[in-house]
RNA sequence: GCGGGGGUCGCCCAGCCUGGUCAACGGCGCGAGGCUCAGGACCUCGUCCCUCAGGGGUUCGUGGGUUCGAAUCCCACCCCCCGCACCA
């Protein structure tokens, strides 16, 4: 719950409407967001991370004074909330658990998730709730659900209008498919066979007297290595009638082949044995085939009949082994076929013998063709020849090549006879979240998103070459992307979602229809105040809202709106689009983002397309991956309770920056906390101690580092440099006060002040309860987050007071290291600046060197001195351009002053007496004549 | 395999585009001191190795190269992370 701090300005702002933006003409606007986040779960620290860096951009794009908007929604559709939902009524545990124990759901709400959309809305609620107790500068007024009425409207018009421009076709698809849900089965929906997909088998014919044997293969290249055909003899085949042809296949093939768009008319059916010991006569090589029995093939996979290359492949050679060894236990006739087979090997491999299967099944230790340790020892071989393998001798044409040139020239062979099929196969088991086995369904009439069409792919990459891109590294991700998308199926059977309005068997797939909606959040308003009702949403007024097409007296009654209503509408789309900023994590590019790209360049002119892309990386805890199953996922409202809203988004705001991965870490948070709930105090304490009084060198000097600090942070913001600009705002600009305070005697007023305002805007974006509670307490009217971003022209810089104590750090970091090294008795340390004359000598050998004069000349002058040119050089590089420059274009700034003011800082800084001195004044004390060394910025030292 | 991003001083990370100001920012951790009855918080200093004068040595994945000079530029190699589609 929040403290009451943070209710107080919760409220405050709420009241003030600080944060629901309206048009206003003339005023420059900023329009920024974040995807909608998948309600399945309530929001956790990988959302937060991701929305608080458009969250602290907001407010400070608020500040520079734009009108801001940051909008939000929820995402409902899809098939997952329903599976989950599904999942529970069945009494699946783990999900239970998850929602329970992960969550945090109370059990009585539980109960009430087996409706999905009580599922949804629970954590739509949770949160909506957390978010704007974090202080998220939303205007709430435009939020709405993925399945809310006036949505599907919108959706319904984006797609009615691409398929106008002929960028949804219709297509034919292999996909895997769950014969239960009826529906494809993407990776997540899987119990088993993660990231298994359709494999294209090679269907070769043997010849069986008047059928087609159709073994399957995906090895095409080694028929040549052929010594038999196996057949499972427990299962049953089926001779049928197959595309007008005759075919032998697992009785099992048939469903798959009719799914796969075959024709297919069954003729008899019987056991796998008879086929054992009849001939078939190979393609190509024209070899008669025996039949065997082998009880390792599979009747489920593809045809249920593979041709056996004992070679190259272990199974066969055990399976080989097996019947002739007699483990087979097969009748003699059967034995007496297998007796005669020998291996033919067709493939040379380096490291491996001539028969590489026999290596293989030799160092798997397998014992049987049922063996599963032969599983290994098959990838490994055929690995090895895939990659480094060569068609020896015996393969006939294709002697010579490697594994993967015979590969396409066998199949170019096979082809010409005519005797090659094709057919998707699963090469692994894939089982649906919903237990059933899934298989290879060929999709006709399937509707896709045209995203191969190259006129497309150019307007797209065009909308991301005129987009700014933070990280600029993100932006070849995106490229690669356009270029690799081919077309994609927009279109699905079940799950929650808006039907295809031509074709309302089917529903428009999530991430097909996300891809604009930041155009629905102009009108959402509307909808909201109940000003537009959802049947007016006809396709002409979105055209006329988003195209200003036709005019608001002829759409005006058929609408049931008023004109001065559809006017309203125009323009506030007008004011808003385009999308300013649209920040999403990386795992987003491949999709979602770039396809925000595809349809703006569709459906949008130049003018409305996005302006700018922020990629974040994905969120960790404590070095790990963030995950349910590792049990280290923490909520956004766990971490929220813990640090405070202000801790947790310091907290949040400080892990990363580009496309690091954030790493949630609660040390940190702890200290973020801790520094957020110091601030205040510190503030206080800085200011009872100081006086009014004149400025001085070193007032100067914090208002010039304010200004570098300001600097430092607005490019940061305005680069989405969130942890760069967050680290400069507290961290640094505390560091520079903490300086302050400690380097002069009593701290002026009226600098703290200043500078304290300018802190609590700099901090403004990130901790804002707290800030408000700062601004209120330094006695500002108003409120901080409607207060101006800190202006570079209120912050003067004094190079010569930054030159002051630049010099004063070197003297420190010089007299320290001196100390630490030193042993022995020390009482004083006299500091001796450099001569007038050294200065001249500084400065005309550098001003020499950089004309690219000769430094003879000054030498000649100065080389009673002493000073070698190298040291002077080398000072030269060590200060670096900018603080050479500064020094050599300073009039008022005289080393000595500075560091006789700053003695006694020194002094309590050393813990020792210090004493400053001029080389070559009058009065000098310099016993052991260390002055004459001395250079400008680089005095020179005597401990006593 | 293909595509993208990376490897920095115990850990996280800045610097690299635009070579020298780099033993290299900042944070965490750790050590010492201060403040405190004490602890926490907070403040200061230190934290690659050596050094009784501000210095020296060895470092920025590995190996080469370019240069007066390389964490930064070029080449090769090794390793890690992410994505690879009907899924949010």
């Amino acid at each position: 719950m929040p403290t009451s701090r943070e209710k107080y300005w919760l409220k405050v702002w709420a009241d003030r409407r600080v944060f629901e933006p309206d048009p206003v003409v003339g005023k420059k606007k900023m329009f920024v967001t974040v995807p909608y986040p998948y309600m399945n779960a309530p929001v956790h620290v990988g959302t937060a991370f991701t929305s608080s860096r458009v969250e602290f951009y907001a407010r400070f794009r608020r500040m520079q004074g734009y009108n801001v908007l940051f909008p939000w929604a929820w995402h409902w559709t899809g098939k997952t909330i329903v599976g989950m939902s599904y999942r529970l009524k069945q009494g699946d545990k783990a999900v239970r658990r998850a929602f329970v124990e992960i969550d945090g759901v109370p059990e009585s709400e539980v109960e009430k998730f087996t409706d999905p959309e009580y599922l949804a809305s629970y954590y739509t609620k949770v949160s909506r709730q957390v978010m704007k107790d974090t202080g998220f500068s939303i205007d709430w007024r435009r939020e709405f659900r993925t399945v809310d009425p006036s949505y599907r409207r919108f959706v319904e018009w984006q797609y009615l209008r691409l398929r106008d421009l002929g960028y949804v076709v219709q297509g034919t698809h292999p996909v895997v498919w769950c014969p239960f849900d009826k529906s494809p089965t993407g990776d997540a929906d899987r119990m088993e066979g993660e990231g298994v997909s359709p494999e294209e088998f090679n269907l070769i014919k043997f010849h069986l007297g008047e059928f087609a044997l159709v073994a399957a293969t995906l090895r095409p290249e080694t028929i040549y290595g052929a010594t038999n055909i196996w057949v499972n003899p427990e299962a049953e085949y089926s001779e049928a009638r197959v595309d007008g042809e005759l075919w032998v296949v697992s009785s099992s093939a048939l469903s798959r082949l009719v799914e796969q768009k075959h024709d297919v008319t069954p003729v008899r059916s019987f056991k796998g044995s008879e086929l054992a010991g009849r001939y078939a006569l190979a393609p190509l090589t024209g070899k008669s085939l025996p039949i065997l029995p082998g009880r390792f093939v599979d009747a489920t996979l593809a045809t249920g009949v593979v041709y056996s290359v004992p070679a190259h492949a272990p199974y066969d050679l055990m399976a080989l082994r097996d019947i002739q060894e007699g483990r087979a236990g097969l009748p003699r006739p059967i034995k007496e076929i297998a007796d005669k087979l020998s291996p033919i090997p067709i493939i040379t491999v380096s490291g491996y013998s001539e028969v590489p299967a026999a290596d293989a099944v030799k160092s798997s230790g397998a014992s049987d063709s049922l063996d599963s340790r032969l599983e290994g020892a098959t990838k490994e071989v055929y690995s090895a020849e895939f990659h480094r393998g060569v068609m020896s001798k015996g393969s006939g044409p294709l002697a010579g090549l490697s594994v993967s040139e015979a590969k396409t020239k066998s199949l170019e062979l096979l082809a010409k006879t005519s005797r090659l099929g094709k057919m998707f196969e699963l090469p692994e088991t894939v089982v649906c979240r919903c237990g059933n086995r899934c298989y290879v369904k060929v999709l006709e009439n399937q509707w896709f998103l045209n995203y191969s069409n190259p006129e497309w792919k150019a307007k797209a990459r065009q909308v991301l070459e005129r987009a700014r891109i933070y990280p600029e590294e993100a932006r070849q991700w995106f490229y690669a992307t356009v270029d690799w998308l081919g077309d994609w199926p927009c279109a699905r059977r079940s799950g929650m979602g808006t039907k295809v309005p031509w074709d309302k068997d089917w529903i428009v797939e999530t991430l097909s229809d996300s891809t604009i909606y930041m155009a629905y959040y102009t009108l959402s308003k509307f909808v909201n105040l109940e000003k537009v009702a959802t049947e007016s949403l006809t396709p002409d007024v979105f055209d006329f809202i988003f195209y200003g097409k036709g005019s608001p007296a002829n759409l005006s009654k058929a609408a049931g709106m008023t004109e001065k209503r559809l006017r309203e509408l125009r323009e506030e789309f007008s004011y808003w689009y385009p999308v300013d900023l649209r920040n999403s994590a990386k795992e987003l590019i491949p999709n979602h983002l770039t396809f925000v790209a595809f349809h703006h360049a569709a459906l949008f002119p130049e003018k409305d397309w996005p302006r700018a892309f922020g990629i974040n990386g994905m969120i960790m805890v404590e070095g790990k991956k963030m995950s349910k199953t590792k049990g280290n996922f923490v909520t956004w409202r766990g971490a929220l309770e813990r640090y405070g809203a202000d801790g947790f988004r310091l907290a949040i705001a400080l892990t990363a920056d580009g496309m690091d991965d954030a790493d949630w870490r609660e040390r940190n948070a702890e200290d973020a906390k801790a520094k957020v709930e110091s601030v205040i105090p510190f503030v206080k304490k800085s200011l009872s101690s100081s006086e009014s009084r004149k400025a001085a060198a070193i007032d100067s000097w914090l208002v010039s580092s304010a200004h570098r600090r300001v600097e430092a942070a607005t490019l940061a913001m305005e680069e989405m440099k969130i942890r760069r600009a967050a680290a400069t705002a507290f961290l640094d600009m505390w560091n520079d006060i903490r300086y302050y305070l400690r380097r002069c005697d009593a701290p002026r007023s009226e600098t703290l002040t200043d500078v304290f305002n300018v802190w609590l805007r700099l901090m403004a974006p990130f901790t804002p309860f707290m800030v408000e509670d700062l601004n209120h307490e330094l006695g500002n009217k108003g409120l901080a987050c409607q207060s101006g971003w800190p202006s570079l022209r209120d912050l003067p810089i004094d190079g010569d007071a930054e030159l002051a104590e630049a010099v004063i750090g070197r003297v420190l970091e010089d007299a320290r290291n001196v100390l630490r090294v030193v042993k022995g008795p020390r009482r004083k340390l006299n500091v001796y600046v450099s001569s007038d004359q050294a200065r001249s000598y500084f400065a005309e050998l550098i001003a020499a060197k950089q004309k690219k004069d000769s430094v003879g000349a000054v030498m000649k002058r100065f080389g009673h001195l002493k000073i070698p040119p190298d040291k002077v050089f080398r000072l030269g590089f060590e200060l670096g351009e900018d603080m050479l420059g500064k020094y050599l274009g300073s009039k008022g700034f005289d080393e000595y002053d500075a560091l006789s003011e700053a003695s006694n800082f020194m002094s309590s800084e050393l813990g020792i007496a210090v004493s400053v001195q001029k080389t070559g004044d009058k009065g000098t004390v310099d016993p052991t004549g260390k002055g004459k060394e001395a250079l400008p910025m680089k005095p020179a030292f005597y401990l006593e």
